[in-house]
RNA sequence: GGCGGGGUAGCUCAGUUGGUUAGAGCAACGGAUUCAUAAUCCGUGUGCCGGGGGUUCAAGUCCCCCCCUCGCUACCA
């Protein structure tokens, strides 16, 4: 068997793991557990993304250079990883010399290829900062809709998409200034030169069906040139040959696979070349998420191509995490990070909820609160670890821990757990977790089974003690076979079954005699209940870091009263309607544009036209509920409420301050 | 607007090339049991398979229209 490579996608260095990331990093690592348990040579590769704009500016505010926060982050996210039992063959940076040295490599055999050409582009820049901005930190009014406060790419609230340049009222997201237009050179990597390739490769097997054709649509509609290069100041590599221009992150982060391996390679005396320029001698497999496909399989591929590196074998999609079915939200509490889990609960938990959900396809995964607190309770509990549990004590109490001096007849039992072992290798073996957790668990059920049958409470009673050995002998060893094959996604658990069986090792063998004459040690826990206290304190701890403010609400919806805090939690302003228009097919909205003083401006869509016209509004004072969550309508998206008396029959009277208040002053 | 993925029991999900009374796990309910971390075992129910129309001897499964949802993507004004 060849030797396989296996990588996850890179971090970012801006910020925290949570518990979305952690969908691909388990899957790789159960995977990757998988292939090593059953003795195959398997490497496991990942690294930090530390270059770029977002970087460069968070270290600038933080008042520390961008190296300093690359460490500061990686040691949040090894840590982070470490505790959640994923276990790289090797962590490294993109900031780091290998990755210096390899991405110049792409680069200049792509360019000495004929890959590579320059161009001229137009960009927004401020003077101020010193910087050319990137999309994401330019702000302004939509070209196409009007709404404010947009970035520089699209509109968030009629998604329209644009050049910066076009932006109205543009300014700089750091400093509030307007940016000028500068021209810049920029470098291009030829992304069309390798259609043929592409082509052929993304046919080839290497992807799921799903991204193959997702990856047909973009062939559809053309390959074009990619942008590679960035003006400095830029937190990256400087491209050689071009003084003051810079590595576009995006190219050298997939080439941190290669450089956290070489890293590896060279403590390990191991030949980079064999791994990453002969496709027959290693098998490659990235893993990564649905959202960057394209990097992953066209880039990357065909800067591999371009370089004379070979290209990956495979390269797997999963899809996005939901929490209670819905997107991460930090207001509901449900955007949790690696960190705060680990405060509450065991990361197997959430391993095996995980695993238990995952599948080969690129389908988006939900954690069910509720679910997951079941689930791991009743599967890994009330199952597997319970069939130790009420068996172990028999041993000990009447036979000094030993089990029986030979394996008894067991109606075959053993055997057909293995055989059924099989069955779910090749699940893990095609990425079919979920498959293979629910032939596992109905292994465990077959043995809780069997020692319902056997009833050891009755033959101790009896004092039937062979036949009481036989059962608890043969229980135990069933048990010992249901970790194994639940060693890739509860490595901690496994170990603890070790050392708890006395076992020398408890990996994945289709030649496992069973234990006889051996003494176990003292049963103890492998592992406890979840306590749907901790996950909802979980959730709470989430919650609080956002919006302290919601909680009193919280606690109030029951009752008939409610309290000044609770109350004072609703944040009511004056406002004046500085626009007023009809909103385009919709009956009953006006779109109205508020000056909230000190909150800044803002559009509420309200129901109000019934009542009353653009024209009877315009400079109105009205009063605002300024901390509603912003509610994403048809028409666009409405940032708060605008209060009005009604009669329930559509006729309505704004509400208004007397004279004397003005726009921001709160209403309590 | 276009393209793509979803919409199946309370929850999370399976459902092969259309074929018998639509499945699993968890939850729920009834019973058994008490070795075990209120664990286990036996039994039970449950579904307008998003809506409507069509093809067919037969459709969750194929075709058309619509609704909701999640992505990607584009334009008019």
């Amino acid at each position: 068997m060849r030797p396989i490579l296996v990588t996850s996608a890179l971090p970012y260095a801006n910020g925290s793991i949570h518990l979305g990331h952690l969908v691909e990093y388990i899957q790789t690592d159960i995977w990757v557990r998988f292939h090593k348990i059953r003795g195959r040579d398997c490497l496991y590769f990942c690294a930090d993304d530390t270059h770029g704009t977002p970087i460069m500016i968070r270290a600038r505010n933080e008042g520390i250079t961008p190296e300093a926060l690359v460490a500061r982050i990686h040691g949040e996210h090894v840590a982070d990883f470490h505790d959640f039992l994923i276990g790289f063959d090797h962590y490294h940076s993109t900031n780091s010399e290998e990755n210096k040295i390899l991405s110049e490599e792409v680069y200049i055999a792509n360019r000495e290829a004929g890959h590579i050409h320059t161009a001229s582009v137009m960009q927004a820049y401020c003077a101020k900062d010193g910087l050319f901005l990137p999309d994401r930190f330019i702000r302004g009014v939509c070209p196409s809709c009007g709404a404010l406060d947009q970035y520089g790419d699209a509109c968030e609230v009629c998604s329209a998409t644009y050049s910066p340049l076009e932006l109205k009222e543009a300014r700089c997201a750091l400093c509030g200034t307007s940016p000028e237009e500068r021209a810049s050179e920029h470098y291009f990597f030829k992304l069309g030169d390798f259609e043929p390739f592409l082509r052929e490769w993304t046919r080839s097997g290497a992807l799921q069906v799903q991204m193959a054709n997702k990856l047909s649509e973009w062939f559809e509609e053309g390959l074009k040139a990619w942008d590679i290069s960035r003006d400095g100041p830029y937190f990256g590599f400087e491209i050689p040959g071009a003084p003051g221009k810079y590595f576009y992150v995006w190219l050298d982060a997939p080439v941190g696979y290669m450089a956290s391996s070489w890293s590896y390679f060279k403590q390990h005396g191991i030949d980079f070349d064999r791994y990453w320029r002969d496709p027959d001698q290693v098998e490659i497999y990235h893993f990564i998420g649905k959202d960057i496909l394209y990097f992953h399989t066209l880039f990357w591929p065909a800067m591999l191509k371009g370089a004379g590196f070979r290209t990956p074998t495979g390269v797997f999609a999963h899809g996005f995490l939901t929490v209670n079915g819905q997107k991460m939200s930090k207001s509901r509490g449900t955007f949790i990070t690696a960190r705060s889990y680990l405060e509450q609960l065991d990361p197997e938990y959430l391993r095996y909820y995980y695993a238990a959900k995952l599948t080969k396809g690129v389908d988006d995964i939900d954690l069910n609160l509720d679910d997951f607190v079941q689930r791991v309770n009743a599967d890994m509990v009330g199952k597997v670890v319970n069939l130790a549990s009420r068996t172990a004590g028999f041993i000990h109490k009447h036979f000094q821990g030993q089990l029986s001096a030979t394996y008894p007849d067991d109606q075959g039992l053993f055997q057909s757990f293995l055989t059924e072992a099989d069955t779910i290798a090749s699940y893990y073996q095609e990425r079919d977790f979920s498959k293979a957790m629910r032939a596992i668990m109905a292994l465990a059920d077959r043995a809780n089974r069997f020692v319902e049958e056997k009833a050891p409470w009755t033959l101790a009673k009896e004092k039937r003690m062979v036949e009481l050995q036989d059962t608890c002998s043969v229980a135990l060893n069933l048990f010992r076979l249901l970790v194994m094959q639940l060693h890739p996604v509860l490595p901690a658990m496994a170990e603890k079954t070790r050392v708890f069986l006395n076992l020398q090792d408890i990996n994945w063998s289709t030649t496992i005699v069973p234990l006889a004459g051996v003494t176990i040690a003292p049963f103890s826990p492998l592992m406890v209940r979840v306590d749907s206290q901790k996950v909802q304190a979980m959730v709470q701890a989430s919650l609080a870091t956002v919006t302290p403010v919601v909680d009193g609400v919280k606690k109030e919806e029951k009752g008939e009263t409610i309290t000044m805090e609770t109350f004072m939690g609703v944040d009511l302003r004056v406002a004046r309607i500085t626009q007023a228009e009809e909103v385009a097919g919709a009956d009953k909205l006006l779109r109205l544009l508020l000056d909230v003083g000190e909150l800044g401006s803002r559009t509420v869509l309200a129901g109000i036209r019934g009542s009353y016209t653009p024209g009877d509004l315009l400079g109105r004072m009205v009063v605002l509920v300024a901390n509603l969550e912003a509610r994403k309508m048809k028409f666009g998206v409405s940032e708060g409420m605008v209060l009005a008396a009604g009669d329930g029959k559509g006729r309505l009277s704004l509400i208004g301050p007397d004279e004397g208040a003005s726009p921001g002053m709160r209403v309590k």
